[in-house]
DNA sequence: CTGAAAGCGCTTACAG
DNA sequence: CTGAAAGCGCTTACAG
């Protein structure tokens, strides 16, 4: 049949094939309402100096011939795609999906797209991921995550197109803007909390690249003359319930005397709670927990969390809308460091020791 | 000083922000090489038929000047941008989170990008998001989910790209492919468990689109000539743990006599969970509860989930594979449903009934 | 095995 | 206020 098609349609190269999909492309408009192409640019890009008599013709045929304008033809012209990429580490994790879904947000007031891209905590995957996005096919690029890509990041120079990076906890780097929490105060509230319900020994669980909040948190008892010792934090496996539960047990079998512990994430609370329920102890009588992030969930855990709350969606419509600045001025890659301020959220999975270590 | 470059750089169009951006083109590697752009093209696309040393000196001049394609311009010429769209609800269940990497996946093996539109329950949002995405903007279209597109579902006559649909519970239309669960075993898998532990007088916490599943589950009482009444149906006010709290509380009121609940939803058990125990009955002693979906965290709820596992990410798979085969052969939009098959995964949230009912 | 031409569907200056 | 030309950076037939 294609070949019957292609007979008839006659032998210009791909004719067939527009006749067969019945595109409608802007010179066809243009005869139809008998002007020129570029009269159509005009009326379609809304740009002024277009009689009304001719615009209505125009109008009228494109709505009779339903043209929709050829996005990709537009990109090659303009030399943009109103598309940005995204990249996080998963979309499983409700902190990045809210990014996601906030950057989207912004993206369509602004009437661009999204092109995401998860990394999945490898770096590998996501060196790969941003060569593919090389070469025009967006028009900048928002990094959420530092998870992976910290030793990844491109050089600006290699890149074509504005980066920004967002919810950076290691080191921040000065080559690209970036917005993000003040993580090391974070951790800081999370430590004051304790210390002022009269907690001395505690334990921490986190993932390695969560330094900065262990390091706030670290500064709150310092503050007092108390040390937190490095045995006293735990790493977490996954960035998981399972991790949590890893940690926390972990944690709970180094040291018995722990009266408290801060869980670098909320993600990894339910198994923290688990495992303290299986070594026996009552939260928060025989040991209390403080979170961090502040995720929907975590206030209908037993007993509901206290928490660090991070303004998240702030955070990445600041970030999205810093890009999108960024993108409309051609480029100008450098910038200073937004720091949004967290808040601790007390609910009541944190008390007094039950018996106050000396 | 864009003055300045301009003029320097001479009045051909453009040519001073080309300068500036500093992109290297086909051209300039062709010139480089010595070659016609046309062999740096076969080069770059693998075709044979170029000469070894001619390849390598194209290659050379290629990595010397840092060459990259331009995606947009090829687009236009070969008429694919090798980009997906994916319509979901939302990226915050777990179970949409779960989907959208799947097709990552499969897009990334098969060299694709993923352009993201979450819908937010929003039909008005997922139309305008429909209409942004027309105009070759993606070579073609994955809808999962129908909670709010089903009645906003284009004709394929409208759409310019193959469209797959993938999670589909509602009416299954056969204007396009769908790749999706059988719901109405699924829900008849936890009907028939919790008839086989005896129960008789229950509760379905369900959300109105998830029709398919609910009459299942009525099925598998219906063959043991017991009736499930529409007062025992309960519509969850939202996709989340309060809405299943809700329901669960409004389904307790309205008949304190049930001894087990189908949550449709792994998602609403948290909250399931909660108003049974503020209603004073403990889990699965005097209420068993079945869910749907055994999402990961479903297993460490206290009591573990008993509920009905479904191949989500296979699901996924399948249905993007399906859409990129009829991307490959130019557009055959219609085809067959495939449905895949739940199981049922029983743990500790389900029993026999206290005291039987009769 | 390699090269000159035409085309993809737009937009951007520039002349009437 | 409207039109003819050139260009965006590729690929696709087709001729040597």
């Amino acid at each position: 049949m294609t070949d019957v098609v292609r007979a008839w349609v006659g032998s210009a190269p791909l004719a067939w094939l527009r006749e067969v999909v019945d595109v409608v492309t802007m010179k066809d408009v243009a005869e139809r309402a008998g002007v020129t192409k570029q009269t159509v640019s005009n009326v379609v890009a809304g740009r002024p100096g277009v009689g009304a008599a001719t615009a209505a013709r125009v109008n009228a045929a494109i709505t009779e011939l339903g043209y929709t304008p050829n996005l990709v033809a537009r990109s090659l012209a303009t030399g943009r795609t109103r598309t940005v990429g995204l990249f996080v580490p998963t979309v499983g994790a409700t902190f990045y999906a809210d990014i996601v879904e906030a950057v989207e947000d912004v993206l369509e007031e602004h009437g661009h797209h999204l092109l995401l891209c998860t990394t999945r905590f490898d770096g590998e995957r996501a060196r790969r991921h941003l060569a593919g996005l090389t070469s025009r096919s967006v028009d900048g690029l928002l990094i959420a995550g530092d998870r992976d890509l910290t030793c990844h990041l491109p050089e600006p120079a290699d890149v074509r197109f504005p980066v920004v990076l967002c919810a950076w906890e290691t080191e921040v780097p000065d080559r690209f803007p970036v917005v993000t929490i003040d993580f090391e105060h974070s951790g800081y509230l999370a430590g004051r909390h304790l210390r002022g319900l009269g907690h001395r020994r505690v334990a921490v669980l986190a993932s390695p690249a969560q330094a900065l909040r262990v390091q706030g948190f670290r500064r709150a008892f310092a503050d007092d003359g108390l040390t937190v010792p490095d045995t006293a934090v735990h790493f977490t496996p996954q960035p998981d319930v399972a991790g949590g539960f890893a940690a926390a047990s972990a944690a709970l079998a180094a040291d018995p005397r722990i009266t408290a512990v801060f869980a670098a994430y909320d993600a990894l609370v339910p198994g923290v709670l688990q495992a303290a329920h299986e070594a026996g102890r009552s939260v928060p009588h025989d040991l209390s927990v403080v979170g961090h992030d502040d995720n929907p969930e975590s206030r209908l855990l037993h007993p509901p969390l206290t928490t660090v709350s991070v303004p998240r969606r702030r955070m990445a419509r600041q970030a999205t809308e810093a890009l999108l600045r960024t993108i409309a001025q051609q480029g100008t890659t450098a910038g200073p460091v937004q720091l949004l301020q967290p808040e601790l959220v007390v609910r009541g999975s944190t008390g007094p020791p039950a018996q106050p270590a000396r």
